[in-house]
DNA sequence: ACGACAATTTGCAACATGCAATTTGCAAAA
DNA sequence: TTTTGCAAATTGCATGTTGCAAATTGTCGT
């Protein structure tokens, strides 16, 4: 940092907000409001306002809340895209977050989200792409070892459902007794008393779960 | 994004540059040529130049290039830091970097880098030891399961030195045989015929080798 | 009481890992 | 020429993990 300051890059924050949907993850995405690409489906995102904003992560909440009405979700920082080419007004800077929400949680959001096939999204603006495939890396690879992936369901889930989002998100059949076997002793999850779900036919009743800590990381996959 | 524009941060990229000596790790710093913190070591760093960078990597190897005269050296994105608080003069943007060079490597730049344990590396300016903190959590995380570690190595070694390796990153002692084992099974060396190093006392030589591909990333802990 | 069905557990072979002991190749010393 | 010291490299084995298949359990409608 020994020259003068230069011309500042456009700097914004971009939402990869995952949910599931019909067993697949699915992005959330919002239309621009303005140009370039004004109307067209993209993740979401905004300008960080210096004024506002103490960091990166409070924007993200800021925008988080008012555009697509969800709080205290969980998200993570993704990777920074920077580049002259990215944006065409301007060499621009997006800090990217990718975001889990279960699905009941973004329902009662209120707010009107696009919900597309997170492996294939369409087409989207800037390299809006390009993010939602690193999202989707990332996800896979720190999923594998660690209780990100059942930031995707309700807070009480079933061992069988937490077993479908694992193999949701590491595309690949798990075997039950193992998988069982490998998350009782990871010690993880505390049992729920709660009352067992409606169920269409009669069958022995689920225990319910609910994950100790919000984040745990492990040395192994499960 | 439906606002006009926002005043821009300042933004800069930051390089945890880390090497070995005496078996230990490093990190390299520059005495800063301006205000503020002017003549304090730092990370090796700087603005990026939006007229002449054509992405965020781009800028790195300038500033590589320029303030510590490495050419070519691994580094990958690490994480990025913004805040209003960050920086005494604005609210400012740093995306960092960490990279990893050789002992041997770092003595041919030529450049005179301070190099300080990166454990303890005593008073920095801005938020540089939360840097270093990152930087070495992303190190040793990401480490037990890929070649990353390598890169502190010449090109070509010897097993017992990327056991040695491993061990410093892991900071934890492993299983010569175990070691062998898994780094045969991985496929991930490929034989060196060079001629067997200079030893001070007489031994079995040992067989040396190189990294088939830059990059390998595992499934399980080496 | 029986049947159907998913939940949950068990048994076991195949594989992986940690530890200790053994074997190997070289060159200086005897 | 043989012996010896040293680290490289391999081997054997007890123990822990994992995948696959089979068996057991709890509910509820019939």
């Amino acid at each position: 940092m020994a020259e003068t300051e230069f011309p500042r890059p456009i700097v914004t924050v971009d939402i990869v907000l995952l949910t599931l949907r019909e067993e697949r993850l699915h992005v959330a995405l919002l239309p621009r409001a303005a140009e370039p690409f004004a109307n067209m489906a993209a993740l979401i995102g905004g300008y960080v306002h210096t004024d506002e904003d103490a960091d990166a992560g409070a924007a993200v909440k800021r925008i988080l809340k008012a555009k697509a009405g969800l709080n205290g979700i969980f998200f993570e920082q993704l990777k920074t895209f920077a580049s002259a080419s990215r944006d065409p007004r301007d060499w621009s800077v997006s800090i990217t977050y990718f975001a889990l929400v279960s699905q009941d949680v973004l329902d009662e959001a209120g707010v009107t989200l696009e919900l597309r096939p997170a492996e294939a999204p369409g087409e989207l603006p800037f390299d809006h792409a390009d993010i939602i495939k690193a999202a989707l890396e990332r996800l896979r690879g720190k999923g594998a070892y660690s209780t990100i992936p059942a930031r995707l369901l309700p807070e009480v889930f079933t061992m069988s459902e937490l077993q479908a989002i694992y193999e949701t998100v590491m595309g690949e059949k798990l075997d039950q007794s193992a998988f069982r076997r490998k998350i009782n002793d990871l010690n993880i999850l505390e049992e729920v008393e709660g009352e067992k779900r409606q169920t269409e036919r009669a069958r022995r009743p689920t225990t319910l779960y609910r994950l100790k800590a919000p984040l745990a990381v492990f040395d192994r996959r499960i």
